[in-house]
DNA sequence: TCAAAGTTTCAGAAATTCCTGAAACCGCAG
DNA sequence: CTGCGGTTTCAGGAATTTCTGAAACTTTGA
């Protein structure tokens, strides 16, 4: 591996973050290397800057690409294909998201969904059905959550993000303005 | 394996599941099982359900405890020690995304500090370094978000998540309302 | 149509991770 | 102290994943 220091450090991070991450080594090492590369590389250049073989590039891009998480760039005069990141770093997060949750999170929501339509036998499955039904109820809340928050424009989401938990401030000032707004009667919270 | 076909169903999907998860198989099963099982089981207990050996048993639980995934429950008059999973859904949702992001994403939100400090040599360790400060940034406001909303009781999370893109509405109502308190300036949005 | 440049596939070698059985360990009751 | 019920550790074999080099395939320009 032949590359800048700083570089390297960071290369070498996240193929060992890859691990935890779901990624093999070089398909860690080949994104953050795209991610800081001032202009599109093409296979060989990641070859040449990792010291790994061909194939393996080949195979990590074809990954990577997969999981949309890089860009084909066609550089006039060269046939070969150039790769890079989407520069911005919320879209990358979009992506990201977007692709663990159908990893990670689609596959036991439909399992899930599945089992809960038997009918239990014994009281034991009556009770792991129950279970099943609070983990299922809890990831459709987080994923239709999810869904609707995807559809912000960054902007939006990144003054959301600010708000942080005083967005519960705000929802407090909203249940009061709302109960003043209309004479009180017994409990009601809109 | 010997188990009802409800609970065995799902044992195997958290066990495939755990892949891509950062967990082993085994690791993966054990939490299945005590998730779903109405009684806190022991060692013995598991090995026979899941049909595994003893000391991969062990090492699950070991790493589970870890995790802060699985609790100790001392059954009186028997010296073995039991476990079971916290039962409330929000709070196993709490632990995971604490224990996820200790090990996800604090490592690399350490090291991009780091690389930060140094001084840049050629200009393609600059543009690395800035595109590293994009990234740092982008995770810095997540985690600040998160830690502040992980403080929130379950109930109020609970809100928000059901509010989801909604407090977008709330914010632009917010905005009409201030703007309108004040005398109008130059472009300010508090 | 062919050759050259580039890319992908794939079988098996290398590396890593997972799992097991045996042995060591621990705490306690007798 | 000793034996017992129980748990943990660990070396090495099994299984899985990753990586490589060679061969096959594709595209393009002449």
């Amino acid at each position: 591996m032949n590359l800048p220091p700083l570089v390297q450090s960071f290369v070498l991070h996240f193929g060992e973050m890859g691990r935890s991450w779901g990624i093999n080594r070089t398909v860690g090492q080949i994104y953050a290397l795209l991610y800081v590369s001032p202009v599109p590389l093409n296979a060989d250049q990641i070859v040449e800057a990792l010291g790994v073989s061909r194939s393996n590039v080949s195979m990590g891009l074809r990954e990577l690409q997969a999981w949309n998480l890089v860009l084909l760039r066609h550089i006039p005069d060269d046939r070969r294909d150039h790769f890079t990141t989407p520069d911005d770093v919320w879209q990358i997060l979009r992506v990201l998201a977007e692709e663990r949750k159908k990893r990670e999170v689609d596959p036991t929501l439909s399992v899930l969904r599945e089992l809960l339509m038997q009918k239990p036998g014994t009281a034991e499955e009556k009770h792991a059905q129950a279970r099943m039904a609070e983990m299922h109820g809890l990831i459709e809340q987080l994923t239709t959550w999810y869904d609707d928050v995807k559809r912000l424009e960054t902007e939006r989401l990144a003054a959301l993000l600010a708000l942080g938990a005083k967005v519960t401030k705000l929802m407090e000032v909203k249940d009061r303005v709302v109960s003043l707004a209309r004479p009180r009667r017994a409990k009601e919270t809109a």
